[in-house]
DNA sequence: GTGAAAGCGCTAACAC
DNA sequence: GTGTTAGCGCTTTCAC
């Protein structure tokens, strides 16, 4: 399929050469501002558009960023994919998305595709904390990473205060006079599995609490279903239950609800992400809600700032997430 | 940044023309079995992989196809995606994802770089029913309609049999013993938005039910909660409410139990669409779940036929949804 | 300030 | 069966 209007034709159209024609629509080099006027008429009366791929070929640069995401169909990755997009088409690159499912062969692969595709650029939520740097430092292209982190990696990163997160929920949980605490989160595969997991035990250690042993899984609603199960086999109900993402939080008030133990009044749940859903669910989930929209401006800005060929040294952004108080950790007091 | 490794390399390294070279990897055209080896290892050894730009320029193929839908953070969407790229990706292909925010100008202006980013192929999930068409008409791209239809579109399209699921949702009401029944849906703008309603009105029609004026707004939880306030102004609860996506009907459950109104002792109610958490809300909600594999498939199918050359006449998918019963319409006798 | 020409890496005629 | 060559549409030296 020949393009229709090339940059040929334009030039032929404005009376140019090719050349004054490339530099006139690209505002490079000297060209008298007449030209410049000549060309733009022409190229708008004939409806050109430049043609991505041969500038991607001649230029290599594509506009088009990479994304790689655990999971899209979990809320939490949806909400920033799609705050990234719109972010990235406001300064007019293309977004291509892949999903790894979690898995460290196919995150790599599909990295390796990005390069392939000379993306501008690459978004990576890092699928596994000790692993995923090899395949993310050989992208091919400047790399942030955002949501998580991957050790040994030198690219940007981006991602939410999980220690303050779990000081806003200790806090509140203490506030509401719990005693007993129990915690049920994500294995040490990813960095925010370590990093929450890490945080509540440290936090817990100075604060009045009694924490029973934690309970590690996935960040997914099947874990939260499985801890509901131990948390209840074990006999005497904590007076709290901090989970390490809505999802999980989901499963286990379902579960918990299921076996009869009703929250808030049996049993205090927190979550962790913001999700959409947690203030459609009953009761409330009082949650850490993480600002996905700043997340997404930094990981962008950093992004765009290595393309234009920043080479300083890695930068790290830490967004402050915020307390939202629903009824799962309370009388229906609602909301703040 | 120059490539590393060309087709150039590996032909000299094998000691053949460059041609040779391309036909032994692509395997097309005359090659001896003992050239093409002779290549594949060379290209092996030095860690050869096609320019897809460069491919992409020559051949007029990117091997990308682009999806456009409106609104990624809707889990349905979401989901969609998440099966439609991983299918994709099996027959080769990226995925570019779009997001319309539902918005007609928005959607033609993706549509056009799609076109100008030469994809293969393009899924689109129209945001107008009657003012999509142009624009995706004018893609350049073969395209298929995912999940809703746009009048007027010559394009293969692919989504669920709208008519049987409100069947399934009725025929199971009037089993539970509803008489009458009130329906919250969305407008006419979109092609499942006036299907669902239509469906609704014209089997109520031929059914022991009572109707009350249907209510419509948009496929999201704002629209279930200004239902479920005009529901209750009206004085009188129905026996049940017929929601036309799971949004609506948590919208709509959550601002009832608001108010005090118990689902399902008070009111039945019922979604749409089958998203994960129609089965974490309490009560879990009854619904009509779209077999997203199957639509996937069948997209994917239709497009890569298309993209082969296929010029026969549109096809049309219609799968059949299943309903899942839950508490929501019932007592908890829970599940089918 | 503008033009001519050289490719970016690949595929597909067209020769031999 | 294999090699030579001409581009795909664009950007960017290099001359003038």
């Amino acid at each position: 399929m020949p393009r229709d209007v090339t940059l040929h034709a334009v030039a032929a159209a404005a009376g140019v050469s090719l050349a004054t024609a490339s530099r006139a629509l690209a505002g490079t080099g000297r060209v008298s501002p007449a030209t410049i006027e000549t060309v733009r008429r022409a190229a708008a009366d004939l409806g050109y558009r430049v043609d991505p791929i041969a500038r991607a070929l001649r230029a290599g640069s594509s506009r088009i960023v990479g994304m790689i995401v655990p999971v899209i169909g979990n809320p939490f990755f949806a909400q920033l994919v799609d705050a990234v997009e719109q972010r990235l088409h406001e300064e007019g690159f293309e977004l291509l998305l892949a999903d790894s499912h979690g898995e460290l062969a196919e995150e790599a692969r599909r990295l390796a595709v990005f390069g392939d595709r000379r993306v501008d650029g690459i978004l990576a939520v890092p699928a596994d904390r000790r692993r995923s740097g090899v395949a993310l430092a050989g992208a091919g292209a400047p790399v942030v990473q955002v949501d998580r982190t991957s050790e040994g990696s030198t690219a940007d990163s981006v991602g939410v205060d999980n220690e303050m997160g779990m000081r806003l929920v200790l806090e509140h949980l203490r506030e509401r006079g719990a005693r007993s605490v129990a915690y049920v989160g994500a294995d040490d595969v990813t960095s925010n599995g370590l990093a929450r997991s890490t945080a509540f035990s440290s936090l817990v250690e100075g604060m009045p609490f009694e924490a029973s042993a934690p309970i590690r899984g996935e960040f997914s609603v099947a874990t939260g279903m499985a801890a509901a199960d131990e948390i209840l086999a074990r006999g005497v109900l904590p007076d709290a239950v901090v989970a390490a993402s809505d999802l999980i939080a989901f499963g286990l008030v379902a579960r918990l609800r299921a076996h009869g133990v009703v929250v808030p009044r049996d049993v205090l749940v927190t979550g962790f992400d913001g999700i959409p859903f947690a203030d459609l669910v009953s009761p409330g989930l009082t949650t850490v809600a993480q600002p996905l929209d700043a997340i997404a401006a930094d990981a962008i800005g950093f992004l765009m700032a290595r393309i234009r060929g920043d080479t300083s040294a890695a930068r790290r952004s830490l967004v402050a997430p915020t307390l939202v108080v629903r009824a799962s950790t309370g009388p229906a007091e609602e909301s703040r």
